[in-house]
RNA sequence: GCUCCCAUCGUCUAGAGGCCUAGGACGGUGCCCUCUCAAGGCAUAAACCCGGGUUCGAAUCCCGGUGGGAGCGCCA
């Protein structure tokens, strides 16, 4: 049997973390398996549903390359079906119409609280046959009164439920419209999903889901309930916790397998391998390695696993990212030849494309100042002198390459007598306007020697007269 | 309150009864490398929630407790 998975998000917020978590277990147990991948928006509450949120959804997905095999389906467009499939169950008896108020309901549930009992519906209309006048009934569906409902589990194992603890919960509204377990209900069963993989807060739902399927003459699928993601605090997933909405990831200067490499190792492993290419990743998945427990999110990690996939990605697709990120700070860099090469020397000092940029700005833009901390520290009475010394040797130079500017350096400095810091800090300061830069033979290379030397001098005439 | 789920270093995890003196990774600390910052290398501190049982032997199995989470909507 092909293995048939479902992502099926609801378009009421934003796509975070948890919901591309439990997308990439759907798609990656597909991908293992030679199975399909389905994608379903679940947009029933028209209250909250925006095409926005539905935008966002597919703009994610595309970004982190989980393309779906089927789909998007929108549960708004399977109206008939699902009203089919109402009247049947009613014909059947299997549903029933239910008068109670929303008042009466309140006022049953409150009661129950006070006794001490779980909150749920008693079943008072369950063998009315009579309509009550003015008053648009909804449909419940008759849950069985007695007996165990046994939901077989990949990662939880067997998890049984007692059919009295479940009430006979509402599949359609006073307006005729279907609520989500219903429709969830006809669509992994239309949609002949296998394998239902999703959050563990839909662990309690699964065993209605399955007496639904039941009634439907249908065969439940396996499940997998995948546990929770926290903050970094440990506290529930919230807006406070940074991006609302994978897309900021992105924004961040995230690479989108590093995120799904860190989102995959929050509740699966394989051994000891923290670092998984998306072939790794599709060749080793499996839920038999997820775990049951809740995993706190923790940015640091993400950090780390985003450099070490860059240090593994393509220089030129990087070039194209770091040009983007750059354009965001306002810095036009159209020479990708020149960009490979930045990014070459730059991403193993920075965790993201954003960290990249930022430290890569210099390369385009001349500094307007100097860091005063660093001027402090490095530029000293007998700069100057140094300073114009090498500018003359790079200008005599014949080949522009970082072991020549090397060789400039170091013999400078062997005549001098002096350390290589005592000029090449001085010389970043000029170029970059701080301290900090990759090696300077590397930086002075890439920046060419028209604005090396154009930003020497202005350094000489700056540090040449105001130094003591 | 009721039902269900969960429990190994700060964090992510390995561990399917002896291989555990509990391993790896991030982060921390120290050292090496070194023109700065990194990257890299080496080293180091740091955990089996508690209590019973089963067993020759338990992080691993069972029970109880404690703690955390989820669900109990005409939301999904």
């Amino acid at each position: 049997m092909t293995v048939r998975t479902r992502f099926a998000p609801s378009p009421t917020g934003m796509l975070h973390i948890g919901g591309v978590r439990t997308a990439l277990f759907c798609w990656l147990y597909a991908r293992r398996h030679g199975g399909v991948f389905i994608l379903r928006v679940e947009d029933t509450d028209r209250e909250r549903s925006t095409d926005e949120a539905v935008q966002v959804i597919l703009d994610g997905m595309e970004w982190l390359g989980l393309k779906s095999d089927e789909g998007p389906y929108y549960q708004t467009r399977r109206m008939d079906r699902y009203r089919a499939t109402l009247e049947k169950l009613l014909a059947e008896s299997k549903a029933y119409r239910c008068y109670c108020s929303k008042d009466e309901l309140d006022e049953m549930r409150k009661a129950q609280m006070a006794r001490k009992e779980k909150p749920r519906y008693d079943g008072r209309c369950r063998e009315r046959t009579e309509p009550r006048a003015g008053v648009e009934p909804v449909i419940r569906f008759r849950n069985p009164l007695d007996g165990v409902v046994e939901v077989g589990d990949v990662i939880h194992g067997r998890v049984t439920f007692q059919n009295r603890e479940l009430d006979d919960l509402i599949i359609a509204r006073a307006d005729g419209s279907p609520t989500y377990n219903f429709c969830v209900v006809v669509d992994d069963m239309d949609m002949a999903i296998t394998h239902v993989i999703r959050g563990d807060d839909h662990l309690n739902n699964t065993p209605r889901q399955i007496n639904m399927l039941q009634a439907l003459g249908a065969a439940p699928p396996a499940y997998a309930h995948l546990p929770m993601i926290l903050g970094p605090d440990g506290a529930k997933l919230s807006k406070r916790h940074g991006a609302v909405s994978v897309l900021e990831y992105r924004e961040q200067g995230y690479l989108p397998e590093a995120l799904l490499n860190y989102l995959a190792r929050l509740g699966w492993s394989h051994g000891d391998q923290e670092v998984f290419s998306q072939d790794e990743m599709t060749g080793l998945f499996d839920l038999a390695q997820v775990n049951k427990s809740a995993a706190a999110i923790n940015p640091d990690k993400l950090n780390w696993l985003n450099q070490q996939h860059m240090l593994r990605a393509d220089l030129q697709r990087l070039a194209v990212e770091l040009q983007g990120q750059l354009q965001r700070l306002g810095v036009q860099a159209p020479d990708l030849v020149q960009l490979q090469g930045i990014v070459a020397i730059q991403r193993e000092r920075a965790k993201t494309l954003v960290e990249m940029a930022r430290a890569s700005r210099f390369f385009f833009a001349a500094p307007d100042m100097y860091e005063d901390k660093a001027v402090a520290k490095h530029i000293k009475s007998e700069t100057p002198a140094l300073l114009q010394q090498f500018r003359d040797r790079l200008h005599a130079l014949t080949a522009w390459e970082a072991p020549a500017i090397h060789q400039a350096l170091e013999g400078l400095c062997a005549e001098a007598g002096v350390g290589l810091g005592k000029l090449a800090q001085p010389v970043r300061i000029a170029v970059s306007g701080g301290s900090v830069s990759p090696p300077i033979d590397a930086t002075l290379a890439l920046l060419g020697r028209e604005a090396t030397l154009a930003r020497l001098d202005v350094a000489l005439a700056h540090f040449g007269s105001g130094a003591q």
